[in-house]
DNA sequence: GATGAATGAGGATTCATTCAT
DNA sequence: AATGAATGAATCCTCATTCAT
């Protein structure tokens, strides 16, 4: 995995990773159809754009590729989250929220690749999205199930695509966030802050507040 | 939209509009790089792409136009919903996130042509997009002021912008989120959802709970 | 027609026409997949290849219309010579093959092109082929109802196809031949007397030879 | 198709041939230029395109292996025809058409391939070429010599060659006259009227009519 | 002898843009 | 204001060939 000297690395580590490294590094920053093939194949250090469809058939089949294996390990996060969470801490989403939103810190781009990606319509993609989606989805509805039912079941969907956006929507659009807030939204600082900013508003959204009752939640029904 | 007084350089006015409309739909379908000037001119009726460049100088040009003029709107809703809050239901941000919702179902494709623009890199767009940010954002904290101090100053960049995703999000990738729920997410019945869901999350996060404690504060997690 | 001075000549002659001339020149010698859409815009004088897709859709498009200007004037001589078969000379297929060896002669390139065509296997060439081959072999027929009822119907595809090989192999092939023999069987006395071979050569395969009964035309049958 | 003796030789001369078959037929349907190296290898069973080059030195080599493999049996039976002519049947030229139509029944592809050839530029192939039509050549100014002295030495190379295009034309462009008669030109008893027809059509050709005069001679044609 | 990979050149086609009409 | 045409540059991808294993 560590580069052996200069010359002749292309044995060691595979070509196939390092196009996939460039790749999902290009896709993430400008999308599917914002990149080129010559492009990727000189990130990769090859010399011409052919020696690409050696290792995938076609853009399309790269592009795949590179958001599977981006999106597997977020997945593989979220389900040994979910099956250590009593055992671990004994409690709540927090142990979730902390490892998914670490791992997102590690991996920066990968975010961004994934809302570009479920921006885009190919049934092909959404295939691959919805594997990384159904988990994070019955995470939200064990989590939940803990603590409260407070929301229906058919809230379900809107509740765990929420917590999806919320936790996602951070990193994806981080060079937007820099804009707009004077700090750079990947500092230590605002990352530490956004951590805690996450499961403070997890926990919000989740808690059982069977104080307030909630079952026809037509106007004048919040009890601010 | 509005016709000038003449009525007669109601042709012009009517392509530029035409173009618009195309460019609207389709770079919200498929984003920048995804679409071509040939067809933008054929789907406003043109039947050459030259036609195009009578109206727009180039297609960056009539890109960002599109966001002006997608945006713009969206603006004064939040601004006019802001002034008017409390005389029109005096019941904190309902009003608003009434209003911005009913907007986003009306141009349902919207937050998609946003949230695309906010993950590209262009240094202008960016200026065009943080001004639709700001208002959100100014709205936000107004909106927490009257409620709450829980949270910080500092945190208010985070709270934007979480509100941001929570509530455009949905629209953005709901042709993601139909894969993954078997729902229509454009339904009448889910926007309704969605809509009192959106609502009730708002509150959550909004609130002051300084007075009741979270049902299972743990080792290391602020109870600020 | 005639090149007016040398700069501003695409005006006068439809740039469309010097396509297609260069192709038809191409597309014989080479045949379809051996030219390049690059060579064909040098030969027509267009400094790019993008300019042929203003004129024709794609090289399929543009190889159709080559087939079919050069094949349809091939159609009307046959046909034309057809129809004054009978008023003007008064007698048997040699003013027919007449005028069409003497077309051939001055489109030498024509007969490769479709010899080239024959042999592939799009169903859209063979569309157009067939109307080249419907009139010939209609005629066969008529010219043949004038002089003889030696032939079954059945063979009436035979003859025609015999004739339609006999006449345009030699063009087609005229490079071949001139390795074969070493005279060039494009020269004026080569086509003179190849023109006198056809006409004999058919007169031969379409005259009526009663005498020689040729119903059962088994072993042992012809009458040397 | 030699087995050599020590017959573990086996696999390379197999491999050797099953790239030859899998050219011969891809030629034959697509020529020279129209057949990939890539598709060759598949189609000889081999998983890269770099396995051919051990057997041929690149992809013109292929090609005129291809086409001397497929025109030396034919030369062979042209030419073990023409020595047993008289002995076998002692009936003139139809025990030679029989002979070498029987041959190309069995090879219906052979025909296409070397037509394909027939209108190719290259000097290489044309020698290649002109191998199969000197002895068609020869045989018919043979066969001509023993029956009639009606044709001029002037016109054989004119005669021969409408032999060769007669003979090999009809298998040749066998597709095209599938569509334009209705009935499959290679079905058993299409090919035997074929064969009757030639047969008949290469009589008419080659007999002495010196005695009987044609039936409407016309002015400014030759009685010679 | 077979293969995976690399590569320079070139394939057809589309890109955004310009210019004359 | 609309269009047909031209164009330089770029698109994705395939070509035949080579080299190391």
């Amino acid at each position: 995995m560590h580069m052996p000297p200069p010359a002749r690395a292309h044995q060691a580590r595979a070509t196939r990773d390092l196009i996939l490294d460039a790749a999902e590094r290009r896709f993430a920053e400008r999308g599917f159809t914002g990149v080129s093939m010559r492009e990727l194949a000189a990130d990769a250090g090859l010399r011409n754009q052919a020696s690409l469809y050696n290792h995938f058939r076609n853009k399309r089949a790269l592009y795949e590729a590179v958001l599977t294996r981006g999106i597997d390990p977020i997945i593989a996060v979220i389900n040994a989250s979910g099956s250590a969470r009593r055992t671990e801490h004994g409690s709540g989403p927090d142990a979730f929220l902390e490892v998914v939103i670490e791992y997102l810190i590690g991996h920066p781009h990968l975010p961004r690749l994934i809302q570009r990606a479920s921006l885009d319509d190919s049934r092909h993609l959404r295939q691959v999205l919805s594997r990384l989606l159904r988990p994070l989805y019955a995470q939200g509805i064990k989590v939940l199930a803990d603590t409260s039912d407070h929301w229906e079941p058919a809230d379900m969907p809107h509740l765990a695509f929420g917590l999806y956006q919320l936790i996602f929507g951070y990193f994806a659009s981080a060079p937007l966030l820099a804009t707009v807030s004077e700090n750079d939204p990947l500092s230590a600082e605002a990352l530490d802050r956004q951590s805690r900013f996450i499961k403070e508003a997890v926990a919000r959204l989740l808690e059982d507040r069977s104080r307030s009752p909630r079952v026809a939640p037509r106007p004048g029904r919040r009890t601010r």
